[in-house]
DNA sequence: ACCTGAACACCGTTCAAGT
DNA sequence: ACCTGAACACCGTTCAAGT
């Protein structure tokens, strides 16, 4: 029962929790932005929408934010604040791996459209930052050399955001259920032997499958591909270069 | 010096070679995006600018073309034309499998933004058969079973078009240059140590090495698991599924 | 310093009207 | 059947003007 002076800025807390009505800001802005592109994809990710969502006009955005590349980079490293990071000690190194890339990719396939933005930008947010730590440190508890796991944490990443974006594109865009069984039905056996052959694997398969053993490509190809010359891939003090 | 009728049909080619002005078709209206893809970049490959280019109005384009999404799906494979699906029967798979690969990839490089489409489109054009059926020939002369060679199909151009969407989005985004370097020198050690540790190697590298080190991961991976239970990527008559 | 409305230069797509 | 201009409902970004 205190008295409010309804001057006061607006960042009051009402007693039920929430704030009444967010003053503008950069974690504000951020936020809405992911909402939106959540609930609506990318291209429903406008700056105008993100004003409106805060009760205020596109222009006034540009006091937070250079331009809409520059608030994509931002939804994206809020996005990867999804990202578990902290692994069991007790674990092998094998499933550790396992759950820090699911987590990944599910932190990419939770917003339809944020795997689109990971592919236009370098992900040097904190968020992406610890992510790197993280993948790093499995890396080296799995004896990969340190010029090979640099380069390994190119391409795992890449490759997770590339399924990831693959599959947002299917589900925004929906083509027309079947539209790839016709492609099917309507292939030329003659023109195209070997793909008609292997039509239906080429469409099958559970997805989490698929992953599973993209994941088990990508890490039998690397710990058997270092880049320093050498018998294989033994932890050695290989200095970098 | 025959005479002309003024009237005639537009598809008229003048004796110097070349149409004199083109009408409307499929085959213009794709060949002048691909033309302004390729010059300008994937955002500026707009229905009203290509129809500007062919001297008429967008909406003259909806005769031909359901939307955009579906222009972009047509350059899109007239873009993988320049895809080189022969191989020297001498070679050994390995050296194929590297021509075929690299052939793909300069097609998607070729052309920045080309690689942003085919991460939203099926490839199920005559160009994009035509790759998968040399892609499935080579990795069968492999001894790779069909059905992980299918999925095979699936992650290798996946993993090649991830490298050039990224390699476009650098490129038509220039982060200021040495955006990646202030990053890399901000970096604060005692948070994030393996990364710092890493971080020449982090960016470091031709991207042509890069390429190859990947092909190479990916390679010895797909060779090494196969989806079938058993002892090698020996060939076996698995039936599928 | 922060916010705003209006304006500018664009989009994709639809539609009635022309040939 | 093909083409067109105009209109509709959007964009990102800038800018002068307000507080």
């Amino acid at each position: 029962m205190a008295f409010r002076n309804p001057f006061e800025p607006r960042q009051v807390t009402s007693r039920r929790g929430g704030p009444v009505k967010q003053p503008l800001s950069l974690e504000a802005i951020v936020g809405a932005a992911l909402d939106l592109l959540t609930r609506e994809g990318l291209k429903e990710m406008s700056l105008r929408k993100v004003a409106a969502a805060l009760d205020t006009g596109a222009a006034s955005l540009y006091v937070y934010v250079e331009d809409l590349q520059e608030l994509r980079s931002l939804v994206f490293d809020r996005a990867l604040a999804a990202v578990d990071t902290k692994t069991d000690p007790k674990q092998h190194w094998r499933g550790k791996l396992r759950g820090l890339l699911e987590s990944y990719l599910s932190a990419l396939t939770r917003s339809p459209g944020i795997a689109q933005i990971a592919l236009s930008t370098i992900a040097a947010g904190p968020n992406g930052l610890r992510f790197f730590e993280a993948l790093l440190g499995v890396l080296e508890e799995a004896g990969v050399d340190q010029p090979t796991a640099a380069w390994a944490c190119d391409l795992i990443p890449l490759y997770i955001t590339a399924i990831a974006a693959e599959q947002a594109n299917r589900d925004a865009d929906p083509h027309p259920p079947g539209a790839l069984q016709r492609m099917v039905e309507s292939l030329s056996q003659a023109e195209y032997p070997r793909v008609y052959a292997a039509r239906n694997d080429l469409v099958s398969g559970d997805p989490e499958d698929r992953f599973k053993w993209a994941l088990e490509v990508l890490l039998k190809g690397i710990l058997e591909t270092p880049r320093t010359a050498g018998p294989g891939p033994r932890r050695s003090p290989s200095r970098s270069r």
